[in-house]
DNA sequence: GTTCCGCATGAATCGATAG
DNA sequence: ACTATCGATTCATGCGGAA
């Protein structure tokens, strides 16, 4: 018997060695980012970041079914003025470690960090790498297309005026002539970049990641019923992205402050939802 | 004498030889993609890519003044269904060669191409990766300002007491704000996000990126009248954002197709414009 | 119940100052 | 010289209480 719909408390390569071979459907995590603040939620220096992450990689691999998808979310931390290239380098790591890496979505945070520097401006933007076994994986692309009644109704409010300077957009015409393109059909497929703000003040605990992003690819890369990993659930959101979708969730949590703050959030999400736990063995969907 | 505002005809490593050392303000290029377009332009195989542009970068790093700016503008292709590395490989060697990795841009291509695979969805975004060769380089931030958000006019129009005076953050963020700063404020810094929509067709060539996308970068890190290089200049994009803005230009070009091209494009620039070419010595502007 | 409006927050980063 | 700490800077959003 292996639960689903539990969070794992403990250090994250321990707890992974617990799990089967191929059970996780699909792994979206951002794991701590590298920071040499030793005094800040652990930090991993800087310099050991891709050997502390390798043995981790290697387990989820282990753990992820043949035809599943691993996305990481996470951004370099600048440096001395430079970007460092820890991210770069784990994934040349992971490379060789067996992994694919099939893509890179771009998660554009419309309300990024505020702030003033002489040499770069606000960064607005993380990555989401896509890791995955196989050439062939499961994708259910339909499961995120875009209506394109409110993408147009909202596209187009927003675009007015300062958008188009904003945007530097001198074609407003060629714009124009997308739109009448889409006509006629009720669905688009998106992009790889994604448009989310972050959520700031939420019930006093910030996550680093809103909903909408684990929700996002949750949605593409599994259906409902599925397990879904997360080897740094931190404040939980991924498990509720889980709980709104129907998913089975595993979540791995070292720090006993944000594993007390899953399990109050997950029971409030219940409350909400007139929800009741179930006991699901891990082992009765991989038959 | 070394004439500004004109295009190299030749190889690309054998033109940059001939230029004098530390001479230019801002390098921006979009050079050809790992056998990219192998039909109308050389491409470069995959695996010789690295070694191909390391000479490339190694004599950019010399032409380059010491507080000048190195911006690329590349994104990897996939093959067999996975992101190729070269651009990550690329960047690790360019530190090796001294390079400074400052920032990460994107570009993100409001109408990119369309079209639908099983594996992914399109890209919609490429990276704009800036070199230095110090720490401590010219930045003229002001000159490309935005429009505040629409935000501001709700939320300025009648203040509190505590936007009077500076609140600081109840966490210990280190962030504080003052909103009666904010007062009048009609332009604001922007990300390292550019929406730039793609251009198409521009006279029967499609160019590789919209005049739109060096403007942006010859305005942050250029004067008027500065010395502007793009070593692999295509169809003369580069070239043209420089007449527009008023710096010069230098630019190379081994194709007879693409050096007739960039010819004609920037003849038909000054008739519209009614500019008449003169000559400029590159060596006036070092003094 | 809906809409409106005030408010605190954020995976930040740099330069100066102190040890 | 090298590291640790601290203050300054700044924009757009979701949330909660009020209308």
């Amino acid at each position: 018997m292996f639960e689903l719909d539990t969070i794992l408390k403990g250090d994250c390569l321990t707890e992974l060695k617990t799990l089967p071979d191929s059970c996780i459907d699909l792994i979206f995590t951002s794991p701590p980012y590298a920071d040499n603040r030793k005094k800040t939620y652990k930090g991993i220096p800087i310099q050991d970041y891709v050997n502390w992450f390798l043995p981790i990689s290697g387990e989820l691999k282990r753990v992820l079914k043949n035809d599943g998808t691993f996305i990481l979310n996470i951004k370099e931390r600048t440096e001395n003025g430079e970007r460092q290239t820890y991210v770069l380098e784990l994934i040349l790591e992971m490379k060789k470690q067996g992994w694919l890496w099939t893509e890179e979505y771009i998660w554009h945070k419309k309300n990024c960090y505020p702030g003033k520097w002489p040499n770069r401006f606000r960064d607005a933007w993380e990555r989401c790498l896509q890791f995955n076994k196989q050439k062939s994986f499961r994708m259910y692309q339909e499961a995120v297309m875009v209506p394109i009644g409110d993408w147009s109704k909202k596209r187009l409010a927003k675009l007015s005026e300062t958008d188009l300077i904003r945007d530097e957009s001198k074609v407003g015409s060629g714009f124009g002539k997308n739109i009448s393109n889409w006509l006629g059909k009720e669905y688009v497929y998106p992009t790889n970049v994604l448009h989310l703000p972050t959520e700031c003040a939420n019930r006093g605990h910030s996550a680093s990641f809103p909903v909408s992003l684990p929700t996002w690819f949750i949605k593409l890369f599994s259906l409902e019923g599925d397990a879904v990993l997360d080897p740094f659930i931190g404040s939980g959101t991924t498990a509720i992205a889980c709980l709104n979708l129907k998913r089975h969730y595993i979540g791995i949590e070292a720090m006993d402050h944000y594993y007390q703050l899953v399990q109050d959030t997950i029971k409030e999400w219940r409350d909400n939802n007139n929800s009741k736990p179930e006991k699901v063995d891990l082992w009765s969907l991989l038959k």
